[in-house]
DNA sequence: TAGTTGACTCTAG
DNA sequence: GCTAGAGCCAACT
C-alpha cells in the first residue's frame, strides 16, 4: 500500500484546504500535473475513507456540485459538513462557489 | 489475465 | 445552450 504516491499527493492538497473553502477534482488533478486524471482524484477520495484528516467534503466537481455526497454515508452529510464550516450549500450545489473556491496553485504557490 | 467501472473534465456536434 | 463522445489511470470483479 506504499504505492499511493498519487493518492498521497491528493491527500496532501486536500488536507491544506482551509475551512470554509472548497476546490474541485480537476483543479487538484491539474495541480498535481494530471489534468486529465481528475477521476483518479475521485478514486483517491474513495480511498480516503480511512483518512479522517482528508476533508473530502471540501472537494467537489468543477460545477460546485456535491457529486460524492452519496459516498459520505448520508446524502446530506457532505452538505451538513460544508454548511457547518461556513459554506452555503443549496440543492447539492455550493452557493457562491466561485467565492469559496480554493485554488492550490494560488494558495500553495 | 483481461474487461469493466468510476466522487471528472474537455471538445465537438 | 444542451447532449454526446472521448480520454486518463487505478481498483474491482
Amino acid at each position: 500500500m506504499e504505492s499511493k504516491n498519487f493518492f498521497n499527493d491528493v491527500y496532501d492538497v486536500v488536507r491544506q484546504i482551509p475551512v470554509g473553502r472548497v476546490t474541485s477534482y480537476g483543479t487538484i488533478a491539474r495541480f498535481l500535473g494530471s489534468a486529465l486524471s481528475a477521476r483518479m482524484v475521485g478514486w483517491a477520495m474513495n480511498a480516503c475513507h480511512g483518512m479522517p484528516d482528508v476533508p473530502a467534503h471540501r472537494v467537489v466537481n468543477r460545477n460546485g456540485v456535491l457529486s460524492g455526497k452519496h459516498f459520505f454515508g448520508s446524502p446530506t452529510a457532505m452538505q451538513e459538513l460544508l454548511e457547518k464550516e461556513g459554506v452555503t450549500v443549496k440543492n447539492d450545489n455550493i452557493v457562491d462557489f466561485k467565492n469559496v473556491f480554493w485554488d492550490p496553485a494560488t494558495a500553495l504557490l
